[in-house]
DNA sequence: TTTACAAATGTTATATATTAACGATTCGGC
DNA sequence: GCCGAATCGTTAATATATAACATTTGTAAA
């Protein structure tokens, strides 16, 4: 919980990232201490992996780093990490990308929501209780019981937008 | 324009699909004189066997599909097709599936959204100016530039769930 | 109408993404 | 220490997507 975390990715120039790291490894310890989960080695690694930069990580990236640290990884290596993160709530799947990024927790109570900026390619989970709410209201109209939202939105940050 | 067109997808019990495949076709034509595009034989297929249901539909089926029509037929031949139709604003991708739908023009002016059933595996694809609305609210107040959006709220119909 | 260029397609190969299946190992409770 | 469950290693297969280059076709200017 460090001063220099910046309020957005996207304004993420020079600010301490290994906090931003150190910090969601901490959460993730926590996390899986009170849910009695196991963060293993692996697992560990390569949520710290995903944690490298605020930029979705592909999960044959993982698997060539992993790969070279340990001298052997076969792709379930990489998949069942992934999987283990994603359902412990650690992590998020990029759908459009294929490709993972660090829960922040930026959703709070509602379901995920990404800004994909195309320039830098970083990406920030934002709350909304608003679009929360429209698409409540879409999917009670409709008679839609809603189990899953992907709402991945693309275009350019105000950094990028700025430098332009 | 027909009379049995169903108000959703999601009713489409008896609806006469064939309609919906003609004017989906017709449109296509309509849009690519316009434009100044090729319609080509291949396109026009993938285009109507992407209709054939209102399920989405996988590369790899269509590939099948047309390399048993045709006699050959590699990937490239499919995505091609596909690509063509994407750019054209015929078809959508469905990020979440790894799967194709026909565009029925449903969302309106906004960007394209999706309700897609587990059960039935129908998709429906909705307008909603409100969750437009929203977005757009939190684009501007995070200086972001949308492009693009990818909005599939996965979950169970009013029909399937009245069936259960 | 021939030529010439661009667009479209054919073809081969490969990269990337994901899962299945099964054996070996390790962890934690008894 | 023993046992069952969870984790990991390993091999293989399947699914998704693109690169690269050759060939053909459509179109419009010479």
């Amino acid at each position: 919980m460090t001063a220099s975390r910046p309020k957005s990715v996207f304004n993420a120039h020079g600010h301490d990232h290994s906090a931003c790291i150190s910090d969601a490894l901490t959460r993730a310890e926590l996390l899986c201490n009170e849910q009695g989960l196991r963060l293993t080695a692996i697992r560990r690694r390569v949520l710290e992996l995903i944690w490298d930069n605020h930029r979705p990580t592909k999960a044959y990236d993982l698997l060539h780093t992993i790969g070279q640290e340990r001298g052997n990884a076969a792709p379930p290596t990489v998949y069942r990490a992934l999987d283990f993160l994603l359902d412990a709530g650690l992590i998020h799947k990029i759908e459009s990308l294929n490709a993972f990024i660090g829960c922040d927790a930026g959703h709070g109570q509602g379901h995920p929501k990404f800004l994909i900026c195309r320039s830098c390619e970083r990406v920030a989970e934002i709350p909304s209780p608003e679009v929360d709410h429209a698409l409540a209201h879409e999917a009670k109209r409709a008679g839609f019981k809603i189990d899953h939202e992907t709402i991945e939105i693309g275009g350019t940050c105000r950094a990028c937008a700025s430098e332009a």
